[in-house]
DNA sequence: ATGTTC
């Protein structure tokens, strides 16, 4: 492929205005994570995307940046409002997959001892797998409404949650502006019984111990320390938010026809952001984007209720942050000196804005967003807080995790012969899945190392690195 | 990611 590409420093390279391109890419990574790259198609993605009508800014990359639909997964970018567009693959299948973290007073060390029983408990309390699982939640399509509507907040407003878990939600866990009527009866379907469901694939339910705190300011302010217990909530907006992207997939490319926008690949399908149609599609994203924070809301509330089944009812887990990782949404930035209104799409890549920010909650307004980066459930995860140089570079945003090394087809021959729960139990980490295929298609080393990813954005300043976690115990789909 | 090929 003949793609020019330019090193620019340590951490950056540079995919030069050519061609169709009405902007330069921008990429994030490591020399090493750069080969990683070139093994698929992203950088291809990543120019095709700066070819998008009313692009603002770099089309941009991240360190774990890798192939999707249309646009790369671990690609940003942003458009006009008046002259751009919105598209269903700059944010990919599952709208608003985003990672939330709890944390606990409780001490490892006692925990541990526990650990099966407590897996147990989650594993029976957070139904997960493909399709319907035994989610036991049964909404009637007026409540589910109200869901799209609400979000987390209509989760905590139902008794299933607290007021400090909105708090600690980007957005507050609710976009406005969900459009009900633009979910079809078929997602409607899918979502009446999947909320407080897990998933499949990459989506767990981790329960961790804070293993390193790499500055005390910043572990005391996101209230980490060694020893401690926390836990991480991977998962979006299941069946619904799928649906969704399905639904709208071709209407958009009949409105890219419509509004005669050239497509440099028929994936980038999209409508101008100002359209019937693209506003027909950002309604129906918004209310997944809602339906996901309330699903992860629910997981909270029954991880809770697990974790007293087991610890007392005196166990306490609060909200550290919840940040999602596919989305598309308005957001204020400074581009090119002037504040302005930007239609922002991370599609693997997470907000991670700066201290000081008005939307970082009050509690992290000194120290900056809360980002959670997953690893892999046999390694670790990471902790960072976003940067003033996040906000410079990167329309606010991060990497969202890992990366695939192997693909699902390669992890499960390579793990053939072996017995990966036994594996990971032996290093101290209690598994539970619903599927033994889904363990082994995601066993630790069919990922990248996530220390390597996170050196990138810690290295290029758009990350700070604040703890590293490390899994005691994994649910599964 | 996904009632994993409506």
């Amino acid at each position: 492929m003949n793609l020019p590409l330019e090193r620019v420093d340590t951490w950056r390279w540079r995919i030069p205005k050519h061609g169709d391109m009405l902007t330069g890419g921008l990429v994030f990574a490591s020399e090493a994570l750069m080969a990683r790259i070139q093994h698929d198609r992203a950088l291809e993605q990543v120019r095709n995307v700066a070819c998008l009508p009313g692009i603002v800014g770099n089309s941009l990359g991240m360190p774990d940046l890798h192939w999707g639909y249309g646009f790369p997964i671990g690609g940003v970018a942003g458009f006009d409002p008046d002259e751009g567009v919105i598209s269903p693959g700059g944010v990919g299948y599952d709208i608003n997959c985003g990672v939330r973290l709890l944390r606990s007073h409780l001490d490892a060390d006692r925990v541990v001892k526990r650990m099966p029983k407590l897996v147990d408990a989650l594993y029976e309390a957070v139904p997960c797998g493909v399709g319907a699982a035994r989610g036991d939640l049964r909404l009637d399509n007026e409540a589910l409404d109200r869901c799209l509507v609400g979000g987390a907040r209509w989760a905590v407003e139902n008794g299933l949650g607290e007021p400090e878990d909105v708090e600690h939600t980007e957005e507050n866990g609710c976009l406005d502006g969900a459009d009900t009527s633009e979910v079809t009866p078929r997602a409607h379907g899918r979502g009446q019984k999947q909320l407080g469901t897990l998933g499949s694939g990459n989506h767990f339910l981790e329960v961790d111990r804070v293993a390193e705190v790499f500055d005390p300011a910043l572990g005391e302010a996101l209230g980490l320390h060694v020893g401690q217990v926390a836990v991480l909530i991977h998962s979006g907006s299941r069946g619904l938010g799928h649906q969704v992207c399905t639904d709208f997939l071709p209407v958009m490319k009949q409105a890219a026809k419509g509004h005669g926008i050239r497509l440099p690949d028929p994936q980038l399908a999209c409508a101008p952001f100002r359209s019937e149609e693209g506003q027909r599609y950002f309604g129906a994203m918004r209310a997944a984007v809602n339906y996901a924070f309330a699903n992860r809301q629910v997981i909270a509330h029954k991880t809770r209720e697990a974790f007293r089944a087991v610890f007392g009812e005196g166990v306490k887990l609060e909200q550290v942050y919840d940040v999602c990782h596919n989305i598309a949404k308005v957001e204020r930035h400074v581009v090119d000196g002037t504040e302005r209104e930007v239609v922002v799409h991370r599609k693997g890549a997470t907000r991670a804005f700066p201290p000081g920010h008005p939307l970082t909650p009050e509690a992290y307004r000194e120290v900056g967003q809360p980002v959670m980066v997953p690893g892999d459930m046999g390694r670790y995860s990471f902790v960072l807080v976003g940067t003033e140089g996040a906000r410079a570079e990167t329309l606010g945003s991060s990497c969202h995790g890992a990366g695939r090394l192997q693909s699902r087809t390669k992890a499960r021959q390579a793990t053939r012969d072996r017995n990966i729960p036994k594996e990971l139990a032996s290093r101290g980490i209690e598994v539970r899945a619903a599927s033994r295929r889904t363990i082994d298609e995601e066993y630790p080393e069919a990922y990248k190392d996530v220390a390597d990813v996170v050196d990138v954005v810690v290295g290029a300043g758009i990350a700070r690195v604040v703890a590293r976690l490390e899994p005691l115990g994994v649910v599964k789909g």
